[in-house]
DNA sequence: TAGATTGTTAATCGATTAACAATC
DNA sequence: TAGATTGTTAATCGATTAACAATC
């Protein structure tokens, strides 16, 4: 078969490319070049045909590309077709701000299944779903064929959590723990570690933002 | 002067190498080789060489690197040596999470200003801080030369808030509103799109997950 | 000194972009 | 048909890695 490697940039840059056609369509707009596709995002035209051609030939030459024909692709492509189940694991701060925030809904995920450590938490109910042991993950996710995890737990013990959902079948992993984990090849851990951003934000600050340097 | 562009990756990479060196030095260790912190994450020992090299001579051929004083060096050059100040905009799930999130402030960046539009929120104290109306922004960002902003806001209306911050003179701004936004080239705009990441990872699973095709 | 490891150059790899024939 | 824009190849650019002289 096809061995051809996609790069990770372009499956992320699909999706952007995505939100865009979504606006588009809302707005009646029926049909975009790679070119003004590219302009919204100061990207280059090519590279733009470049990540659709990966999948296949979805424009028209001459034309352009037709939004709501492209959108499906993309959809499609992206595995956006069905509603995704997702088990958190971890309800402090951010967790339960992770289960409230409506957005993900919207887009087809769904946080079904919560897990926490703390006994004083497990039972409890948080928007509509009910709080368990983290001893429950393997047979929960196992059952529920859940097959996305997101991790919001403290750094301490964070490895054993994780390998409990790789044991009960996820395949891919948000994480927001910031340490270093690993997971077998076949489970992709997509780490969202904000600390590391505020550190590349405060370099960028620091090597941009003052005219002379200043120690506090 | 040196006009050699240093890649962004490399400072991200130099604040994981950062963390590491942190944990490392906490268990008493003195000195570690280019070879054994490459193996940490799984990358080349010549690139973390390289990474370091943009910035200085920190090691000790034969030795290798001290721990200590590498991480000195680190926090040097990542503007980590003061604390930052961070203005966040939008006190809604996500950042009623991130104002109560301990760990930004142990890494050096302090949540001391908050906005947001809606007057019912106004007044009140979060986290001893008390929120101001978005008409603020400008003249208590400028005021305390404040330089981080948060965006956690709606998408309608995000651009005019970011705008404001700007105007404010903040140089950098982590963003968690899944919208098109744009600054001036000298401010850094960081996206936090978790959307964007969980359809990553749903074409992942798409992908890889499942021996054949199913569709729901 | 012998062994180890850095700092740095040169080679490789992969991603972006320019260019253009194909074709609507 | 003439003009526009795709899909794709080839050129360019930038980042990673191998290799090795310098040197602790």
């Amino acid at each position: 078969m096809k061995a051809i490697k996609i790069p990770e940039k372009t499956v992320t840059r699909l999706s952007i490319y995505l939100r865009c056609l979504e606006e588009l369509e809302n707005a009646g707009v029926v049909r975009i070049s790679s070119k003004q596709l590219a302009e919204q995002f100061g990207l280059n035209s090519a590279q733009v045909r470049k990540d659709l051609a990966y999948f296949g030939q979805f424009g028209v030459r001459g034309l352009g590309y037709y939004i709501s024909a492209l959108r499906h692709n993309l959809e499609r492509i992206l595995g956006l077709k069905q509603n995704w189940e997702v088990a958190l694991v971890g309800l402090g701060n951010l967790g339960s701000a992770l289960i409230a925030y409506k957005g993900f809904q919207e887009k087809g995920f769904k946080i079904s299944a919560v897990f926490d450590r703390d006994q004083a938490k497990v039972g409890r109910r948080v928007e509509g779903i009910q709080v368990m042991g983290t001893s429950r993950i393997v047979p929960v996710v196992r059952k529920r064929k859940i097959k996305i995890g997101m991790l919001a737990v403290p750094a301490i013990g964070a490895q054993a959590v994780l390998d409990l959902l790789v044991e009960a079948g996820v395949i891919a992993v948000l994480n927001f723990v910031p340490a270093q984990l690993t997971v077998p090849d076949s489970v992709k851990l997509q780490n969202v570690d904000l600390s590391v951003l505020l550190k590349t934000l405060s370099y960028h600050i620091a090597r941009t933002g003052r005219p002379s340097s200043r120690k506090p």
